[in-house]
DNA sequence: CGGAATCCGTAACGATACTG
DNA sequence: CAGTATCGTTACGGATTCCG
């Protein structure tokens, strides 16, 4: 029995690409694989279809494939994971609200780092 | 220049025990290292230590040294680590409404390692 | 009491090559 | 096009010991 229910949304949006992705998504609506993958600069496609096939486990994502030549996959949200665009968009209000905030602590740690 | 300021948020939040030292110190108003310790079972000190050293670098937590001995170091919230609380509410909001579905998703892949 | 220092194992991530 | 497979690296967390 667990208190604090922090950890299963965190669980979920846990991994370096997972937000961005989801980004994508809650965006586009639905995407091919590759078309994701141009839309977020630095990851591979192992990390791509890694947090895809997690967030396709929480059932956040649905993936569904074409049988056909060449290949076609989409990918989109499912209903569950538009119940997480609330907190995505507090998650972002937040850290833009408060990125002022955090360049200013930068600011003062570099201002230490003269005086030292 | 980011378009998703998501990251800024989960950056704070990341690592195994920030929300957890986050939630007993928005509960207790101030604590004491032990204290605090005692309160998250399984944590070490060295993690207690290094994640509090990061939330204070972040601004989010206040850490208060008297010069006694035994010594004596408490620890609380920020004004602006205050900031956070709609947003902790708002995950652990999120996580105990789907607590229910997580369990589902399980017991499904039960079922399927069954039928393979 | 409240740490710091050190060592270690694992899991996450990344780069590259190959495939149906 | 949409992936696997393999390997190497790095970061995170855990256990233990020592210190003012």
């Amino acid at each position: 029995m667990e208190i604090c229910k922090v950890d299963t949304a965190l669980e979920i949006l846990m991994g370096k690409w997972k937000h961005r992705i989801l980004f994508e998504l809650t965006t586009n609506d639905v995407m091919r694989f590759n078309e994701l993958k141009r839309s977020i600069p630095g990851i591979t496609q192992k990390m791509l279809t890694a947090q895809l096939r997690e967030l396709e486990h929480h059932d956040i994502v649905i993936r569904k494939v074409y049988a056909q030549i060449p290949p076609k996959v989409e990918y989109s949200m499912t209903e569950y994971g538009n119940s997480l665009q609330p907190l995505l968009a507090a998650m972002h209000d937040w850290g833009s609200k408060h990125a002022e905030h955090l360049k200013q602590i930068e600011k003062n740690a570099a201002l230490e780092q003269n005086n030292a």
